[in-house]
DNA sequence: GGTCATCCCGCCCTCTGCTGGGATAAA
DNA sequence: ATTTATCCCAGCAGAGGGCGGGATGACC
């Protein structure tokens, strides 16, 4: 894969190191004595670095639940949930004390405390650093103690609130006094008033000028779970509520090599075969080895064809349970339980609702390495890479061309080689296109609706749309509106007037080089040229398609048909052979004025070189050297 | 420890729409 | 002959559906 995942949450945690190690210059001090970065997170901060998911998906039903419980005697875990504020309201301070203090304190210094979990406020914390202070190879994994007061609940405001009994308005932290005794056997015993926190250390969105410290899992254990993802709190909701155990002391046995903790040994000691490479389950079939008994046997029933899980609407079969309930929602159900809060769509699956946010937020986690482009999801970054490798998988199994996407193959098979190809009808006018892209081309063109007027070219009338110009002006094709003033001519185009009135005014711009004879036209000299001047052109025969009989003129041949009855030529109907017979129509035109022209001429000066034929502009002055005799 | 249900990630697919280049007809 | 308009076509990306399969919590 040529792409990197760049807006993943970094999976490395880490430890603030001992104050020694914080460089107090780096922080600005504020006035109120607490340090300050050098800037607050962006509003959009927090949300691109949660690492669960859309926000709205925590269902107000949680809201309402305390997420900290008040009872002086309970041992708290807390595992700290995605956190970040929305509002300039973090900071952080060291202080050069024994251990590490993080103090967090609202940006206007409000005195109160922030840890707003409640409805409304942004799971999520972040603090942000400057690089310099906190690298993040300088960081490691740490757990923070609230060292001074209790949990209290805001119950006024339905939010819950840390508050300090020493320091109101602070949240003071310090780093565990005895992280060897929190992590033996895997877990650990926190002391009374103690609270757990990981801070998890991201690049900031500066491009690593800063970093962004979110404070991850704040969870009470003896709470109702609620779903790490954003997206699972539809089914959750309907999960049966755990017995409270409040004053049980649970321990927790925690991954060294990830985030993972459990309360239970043996979902502790399976997951740390997740770790393992050790695979002894092996396929006999294939040789393909797993780490359970359960994935070798849903391996296995992929190669028997075993599906013990059937649709009782179809015909469709899985291994497994879950397969079949995804399936049946799909195809029969259409229960949809993930909503996206900021439209209708609805998915049957968590990641698809995910994806879905994606083209809300405009997140692209999937970088091309070759270019700036970047994807949403890896498919389309696997796609993209074929527009580098120029690989072509897709092949037209009729003529073999090769297409990178399997939708092109399909669209051109169906253009190239199916019989009823289908043809999209213009609504407005009578146009067909094979394409429904190229009608909206098409629609976009000679249909829509133009604000400035376009005026025909042939008289005053304007239209806003291109389609009704086009027809306006096909209503002037046939309508000889140049008229001499001279005598009863009327034609269509100016130039043909313009040729016109030189039989009135005599005058021949056109001057043969070789012989100094002008014309009228342009054409009639070069026919006259070719005829006279030129030795290697061979005048063309008109055979009457009869008798066969040869003329050297068309005219001639077909007044000569008509008496020997050959009639009209059977490639007439033709457009094609009525484009030629046009030009044939004016090729007897200048060789009948030639003929004229050659009856008045008595002398043809052969010898001279034919030159360069030299138009001479309407109206004005042959070249010196060159006489005319009309 | 085994099993089941659920969650979650990843892969592949289809449908859709836009774009630009080449071919062709029309002006 | 040249220019302009239109059509045809392939390339490419956005969005979403469907499924395979690994990981994990809960239960027995």
């Amino acid at each position: 894969m040529a792409g990197t995942e760049i807006s993943v949450p970094s999976e490395q945690f880490t430890k603030i190191k001992a104050p020694e190690l914080v460089p107090e210059v780096l922080l600005e001090e504020e006035e109120d004595g607490a340090c300050r970065g050098r800037e607050p997170p962006g509003p959009g901060d927090g949300q691109a670095l949660c690492p669960y998911g859309p926000l709205q998906a925590k269902g107000p039903e949680r809201e309402q639940e305390p997420l900290l419980t008040t009872e002086e005697s309970e041992k708290h875990v807390l595992t700290l949930q995605t956190v970040h504020f929305s509002e300039d309201v973090s900071w952080l301070s060291p202080q050069p004390q024994d251990g590490v203090q993080v103090t967090i304190q609202q940006a206007g210094g409000g005195p109160q405390p922030l840890l707003w979990l409640g409805e409304g406020a942004p799971p999520c914390v972040t603090i942000s650093l400057q690089e310099e202070v906190y690298s993040l190879q300088e960081m490691q994994v740490m757990e923070l103690h609230v060292l001074e007061g209790g949990l209290a609940r805001a119950s006024e405001e339905s939010k819950f609130v840390v508050s300090l009994a020493e320091s109101p308005g602070l949240l003071k932290l310090e780093k565990g006094q005895d992280e060897d005794r929190l992590l033996a056997e895997g877990g650990f015993e926190p002391q009374a008033g103690e609270q757990l926190f990981l801070v998890e250390a991201t690049p900031g969105d500066e491009g690593g000028e800063e970093i962004v410290l979110t404070i991850s899992n704040l969870h009470v254990e003896g709470q109702e779970d609620t779903p790490a993802s954003g997206q699972g709190h539809a089914d959750k909701a309907d999960s049966p509520k755990k017995p409270k155990k409040a004053k049980e002391v649970k321990r927790t046995f925690r991954c060294d090599s990830c985030m993972f903790t459990s309360s239970r040994i043996s979902s502790f000691n399976r997951h740390m075969k997740t770790h393992s490479t050790e695979k002894p389950h092996m396929c006999h079939l294939c040789l393909k080895a797993f780490r359970t008994v359960t994935l070798l046997r849903n391996h296995v029933n992929t190669h028997t064809g075993t599906r013990p899980y059937k649709c009782g609407d179809c015909d469709m079969a899985f291994v497994t349970s879950g397969e079949l309930v995804r399936h049946r929602r799909y195809k029969h159900t259409h229960e949809k339980p993930f909503k996206c809060s900021m439209c209708k769509y609805a998915s049957v699956e968590a990641s698809k609702l995910k994806r879905h946010i994606r083209s809300h937020t405009g997140e692209r986690p999937f970088q091309c390495l070759l270019c700036s482009y970047a994807s949403k999801d890896t498919y389309k970054l696997k796609r993209h890479m074929r527009t580098h490798s120029g690989e072509k998988p897709y092949e037209c199994h009729v003529c073999h061309a090769r297409f990178t996407q399997s939708g092109t193959l399909k669209i051109h098979i169906v253009q190239k080689h199916s019989e009823n190809v289908p043809k999209y009808q213009c609504p407005h006018c009578a146009t067909v296109i094979a394409r429904k892209s190229d009608l909206r081309v098409h629609l976009r063109n000679l249909h829509t609706y133009k604000a400035t007027e376009m005026k025909c070219r042939c008289c005053s009338a304007a239209f806003h749309e291109r389609y009704a110009l086009i027809q306006h002006q096909k209503t002037h094709k046939n309508e000889k509106r140049f008229k001499c003033e001279h005598c009863s001519y009327a034609c269509e185009q100016e130039r043909h007037m313009t040729v016109h009135i030189r039989t009135h005014t005599g005058e021949k711009p056109f001057t043969c080089l070789s012989c100094s004879k002008c014309f009228r036209q342009k054409q009639l000299l070069n026919a006259h040229f070719k005829k006279y001047h030129d030795a290697s052109f061979i005048p063309a025969v008109h055979g009457c398609p009869k008798c066969g009989k040869g003329f050297s003129r068309w005219s001639n041949m077909q007044r000569h048909s008509v008496k020997c009855g050959a009639g009209p030529g059977k490639a007439a109907a033709s457009g094609k052979v009525r484009r030629t017979k046009r030009k044939l129509a004016v090729r007897k035109e200048a060789i009948q004025e030639d003929e004229v022209a050659a009856k008045k001429v008595s002398t043809v000066r052969l010898e001279q070189c034919p030159g360069e034929v030299v138009p001479v502009p309407y109206g004005g002055v042959a070249p010196e050297g060159v006489t005319c005799d009309g």
